[in-house]
Order: structure tokens, then C-alpha cells, then sequence
RNA sequence: GGCCCCAUCGUCUAGUGGUUAGGACUCUAGAUUCUCAAUCUAGCAACACGGGUUCAACUCCCGUUGGGGCCA
């Protein structure tokens, strides 16, 4: 069966997040691609946050979720305000579902006043005996519908006897087909599914109700969600039908699997967003590597801003089968990313982690700054934490310039540049050897680079000129390594690194200088 | 266990009956080079299996297997 192409105007889509944990990865896909849609079709997105669970929703894993789709830059136009969590914004709010209390309350006492769904008195015991017998006999757990025709009496009898209870739908029996927009033709058999929970009182809707009841009153056209969800489809469409509500489209995108390929979840690492943000990927990194988790443009493309998405976005060319997060081509992409950055905007996203680290610090210290990676003011005045020595922001600049090449991710930038900010190197002598060298040699080559570097001015202490002189001296012996290899351990302590003349020029001619003494004295 | 979804290189994927099965990441080799990157070039590598349908199946149908999800 081909998939209608309804025309698709002004949808109105949503994620609906839990707040029981962190941002996931899947969340973050399923809210890009719920706003690409949005923007695509010049919708709205909206975001709801279902907090109907009390015990496990916590109010940090919902400022965790405003916070990664901030970074991210997937802003929605209604739901909870992403600045002061306090005021919503939108028409068909409250937007969390512990405030909505009132709605529900109307359509459960509705659906009992017509019969379409009734009191259940049975125990926990009965139904776990239940449950177990009909395993026994090979027969698929099923509620027997045991309390569905109690007599009216009974039931109030046991409501006055305040006898715990739980509302159950009468389930129709019938098949349910729809079409998905991802899957295509989907069929279930209602029949199997039993007289399904609903609420746990009048005004306390299960998730399928709160969602159902949720998605038609904020208007929802398009349900686009995980494919996790598929099988409560079934059980969503028929409580609309039941309560005369109109059925939303749906769609329902593959999962996103580990390594090992079952659902991605915290034992495969790291699965927040902000985790990722920590650890120094860049917001386009992830917009752009997640968008191509189970969607790509047809062409050989690969690079999209969040902008060139929604123009391109089609849940046509939505993937059916899942896929694994794989971080690999997330790093490359990433370098990718920070390669293409301005070099100012680098020097400030890589400033936090030179703070965090302890390399340098901002001359006011901000709460920010101590509790970890918080925003930097760019104008700051920075010191290096060992030293106390000032240091430009060109100077930041000019190290971070050395590494925008080799850099896969932020966090990285202080293991590469430590040795800038440092009194003294920490390395083993033998490191100084290039090739086959003998320890012996090492004198006379510290004094060649010392007759080399010491006549030479100060205002010609440039990258340029120091390459030259020293590449003309280093060519006296066929491979230029006996002289440069020495050279940049002596600078770095380490056996890569940016070429030894751009480090010499930032260094500065004394503190070169300095290197080389300290590296004689290790001999 | 029941129901549902899915199946192209290791990974992300292109492909809609006739292609040398294309690209990207990873990996390997080479160029460059004092190292590490970056960059360029080349290479390795896939249609799960079995039946149909058809002149022709990666592509359509059925089954098997495998993977995943949901329910409890």
C-alpha cells in the first residue's frame, strides 16, 4: 500500500520528553527532526514535558533538556519557557502535564459516564495470578475483563468502601491499520490487547490517555516520535476514537542502537547531549551527525547547518531500519567543524577548558569559571595560573591557532598546549634523541641551536626567519630532523606537536631560550 | 512467550527490474614531512539465506534466519 501524499500544511508536532533523565541522544533526534518538520512546512513546535510520574521526575533533568536543545539551537515556538521555567509560552498550556490535572479530569469521567471505560477492583495478586496462569497454558497475558460488567452497586459500594481501584478501558476488539508516515501500512489486532489500564483515579491519566488527551488539545497534527512508541499507537488511536477526538498522523522513526546494537542507553557511554557539549563537540557537530542518524538528503552532501536541514528535511526519506551511534565519524565531523571555526570564535570556545584545566584564569574569577565550563567573557583579562604572567587574548589566540588542525574536540586543547603555560617541562631526556642518536651528540646540538638562535634579534624573532636559519642549519646534516627533532622536545616535552618554529615565535625568544638551558641541564 | 518493526561494505548510507553496486567515516599504502595533524592519491571492504515472479532481480512476492522494539 503506497503511502498517501497528503499535503502537509502548517503541522503542528511536539516532543514530549520525560523528566527522568538527561537529554538522550534519541530525544535530541526525535526533537530535530519534530523542528525540521515544523520548519519545513512552516509549523510549530512544541515542547511538553510529561511529568506525570512524581517520583522519578526531577526538576534538573528538565532544566537538562532545556539546556541541550538550547545548545543544540532547536528552539520551540509553545511549551515551557526555555529562560524563566515559570511562564509557558502558547496558547494550550499548562504545559506540563503534572498541571493539567483539570483537562483529564473532564474526558475520564466522560469515558466512565458512557461506558467506554469502568472501575477495576482487582488486587495486585489476583492479576499477578492471573497473569501467571494464562502463561502457564501458553496463552498471552490478558486482563479477563472481570470487573468490566459489576453492577452498579458494587462498584459504588466498593468506591464508599474506598477499595483501591484503577480505571480500565473497555478495548474494542476490532483491528487497527494505519498509516504510518515513516513505516507505512501498520496493523494490529486489538483483540490481543486486553481491557488496557488507563488512569489511576479521575484525574490521574496513564501515559497513553495523558498523551492522547495532551495531543488533542494542543492541537497536534503529526506525531513523529520513536519507533519505541509504535505498539502504543494502536492503543492511542482507539482512546480517540473512543473519545470522539480526531486521530493525529503519525510517524515513527527507527532507534538509535550502541555498538552492540540494542536500544543506545548509558551502559554504551556517554548518550547525553550535554555530555557531549562537556566533552567539547560543537552544536553543529551533533545537529549535523544526528540528522544523518536515520535520514540523509539523497545526495552526497554531508555537511548541513541546522538552516540547509529544514529546507531539506522529508520524512520520505526517513530511514525504516535502525542505526548505530558510532562516534567515529562524529569526531571526524567535529574536526571538521573546528577547522572551518574563526579562529577568534575557537580561542573563546576553547578558553573555558584552559580554565577548567587550571592553565590559565580569568583575572576575575567568576562562580562560573570555578564550578567548570561556563560562558567566558572574551573581553576578560587572562593570567597563566602558574606564572601569574598577563596574557593577551592574541596570544591565546595565536596557540590556539596552532592546534585548530589537530584538534578533534575542545577538551583536548590543554593536553596539546600545556607547555605554553608552564615553568618547566616534564620529560624523559631520552625523548630528546632523534632516531638513532647517541646521548653523547645532544651537547653539541643544543650548542648549534643556541649559535643559531642567540644573534638573532628580537623583532626578527618571527616564525619566517626562524625557519630559515634554522632549516639552513639543519640542512649541514642530510635530514633535518638531528637539529628540529631535539628543538621541539625541548619546547614541548612531547613527541608531537606543531612545527617548532611557530611555537619558538609565541614562546618568545628568553623563554626559548630558557627551554633549551633547561633541556642542557637534563643531560 | 505474544504482537509489531527491520535487513546493502566494520559503521552511516545511495540505489525503486538491466549499474564495473556509488559516496562518507574507519583501516592500509603512498605523496608531503623533524613529529603529530591537515591535505592529496590509491587500495581493502557489502546486497543474510532459500524459494518463487520475470527474458532479467539488491530491487517485487513468500518463507527461513538474524536483529530490534513494545507488553508483561
Amino acid at each position: 500500500m503506497e503511502a498517501k501524499t497528503k499535503k502537509i500544511e502548517n503541522p503542528r508536532v511536539r516532543i514530549a520528553p520525560s523528566p527522568t533523565g538527561f537529554l538522550h541522544i534519541g530525544t535530541a533526534r526525535t526533537a530535530l527532526f519534530n523542528y525540521l518538520f515544523a520548519k519545513k512546512y512552516d509549523g510549530k513546535f512544541i515542547l511538553r514535558i510529561e511529568d506525570t510520574d512524581k517520583e522519578r521526575s526531577i526538576k534538573e533533568f528538565e532544566e537538562d533538556i532545556v539546556e541541550g536543545l538550547k545548545w543544540l539551537k532547536i528552539s520551540w515556538d509553545e511549551g515551557i519557557n526555555p529562560d524563566d521555567t515559570e511562564e509557558e509560552i502558547g496558547d494550550y498550556g499548562p504545559y506540563r502535564q503534572s498541571q493539567r490535572k483539570e483537562i483529564y479530569k473532564k474526558y475520564i469521567e466522560k469515558l466512565l459516564k458512557e461506558d467506554k471505560a469502568y472501575y477495576c477492583f482487582c488486587t495486585k495478586e489476583e492479576l499477578e495470578a492471573q497473569r501467571q496462569y494464562q502463561l502457564s497454558i501458553g496463552q498471552p497475558p490478558k486482563y479477563d475483563s472481570k470487573c468490566r460488567d459489576l453492577d452498579e452497586k458494587t462498584v459504588k459500594q466498593n468506591l464508599k468502601d474506598k477499595k483501591p481501584y484503577i480505571i480500565r478501558f473497555k478495548t474494542p476488539g476490532n483491528k487497527v491499520v494505519f498509516n504510518d508516515l515513516i513505516k507505512g501500512k501498520v496493523e494490529f489486532d486489538a483483540s490481543l490487547l486486553g481491557d488496557m489500564t488507563i488512569a489511576k483515579d479521575e484525574e490521574t491519566p496513564l501515559y497513553n490517555l495523558a498523551a492522547v488527551i495532551d495531543d488533542y488539545e494542543m492541537k497536534i497534527s503529526h506525531i513523529l516520535r520513536g519507533e519505541d512508541h509504535l505498539s502504543n499507537t494502536p492503543k492511542q488511536i482507539l482512546l480517540s476514537e473512543a473519545m470522539g477526538l480526531d486521530v493525529p498522523e503519525y510517524g515513527h522513526f527507527s532507534l538509535i542502537l550502541g555498538p552492540d546494537k540494542s536500544k543506545l542507553s548509558k551502559r554504551h557511554g556517554a548518550v547525553s547531549v550535554n555530555e557531549y557539549k562537556d566533552m567539547g563537540y560543537l552544536p553543529e557537530t551533533m545537529v549535523n551527525f544526528i540528522s544523518f542518524l536515520g535520514w540523509n538528503p539523497g545526495t552526497e552532501k554531508e555537511i548541513y547547518s541546522l538552516n540547509t536541514l529544514a529546507k531539506e528535511f522529508s520524512l520520505e526519506r526517513c530511514q525504516k531500519s535502525s542505526s548505530i551511534f558510532n562516534v567515529q565519524k562524529m569526531d571526524w565531523l567535529n574536526g571538521f567543524y573546528i577547522r572551518n571555526k574563526s579562529l577568534a570564535k575557537l580561542t573563546e570556545l576553547c578558553i573555558p577548558y584552559l580554565v577548567k584545566d587550571g592553565l590559565v584564569q580569568p583575572t576575575f574569577v567568576t562562580e562560573e569559571h570555578l564550578i567548570g565550563i561556563g560562558p567566558v567573557d572574551i573581553k576578560e583579562k587572562f593570567i597563566i595560573k602558574e606564572t601569574k604572567e598577563n596574557i593577551e587574548i592574541e596570544q591565546l589566540q595565536s596557540i590556539v591557532s596552532l592546534y585548530q588542525e589537530r584538534l578533534k574536540y575542545l577538551s583536548e586543547i590543554s593536553e596539546l598546549t600545556v607547555f605554553f603555560f608552564k615553568k618547566e617541562l616534564d620529560y624523559d631526556k631520552k625523548l630528546l634523541l632523534w632516531k638513532d642518536m647517541q646521548e653523547s651528540e645532544l651537547k653539541a646540538v643544543f650548542e648549534a641551536l643556541e649559535g643559531v638562535l642567540e644573534p638573532i634579534y628580537t623583532q626578527e624573532w618571527v616564525k619566517q626567519h626562524l625557519e630559515k636559519v634554522l632549516g639552513e642549519k639543519a640542512l649541514e646534516r642530510g635530514n633535518r630532523g638531528w637539529l628540529l627533532w631535539p628543538l621541539r622536545i625541548a619546547l614541548t616535552g612531547k613527541k608531537s606537536s606543531a612545527p617548532p618554529f611557530e611555537i619558538a615565535e609565541i614562546l618568545g625568544k628568553e623563554k626559548t631560550l630558557l627551554r633549551l638551558k633547561q633541556a642542557k641541564e637534563k643531560l
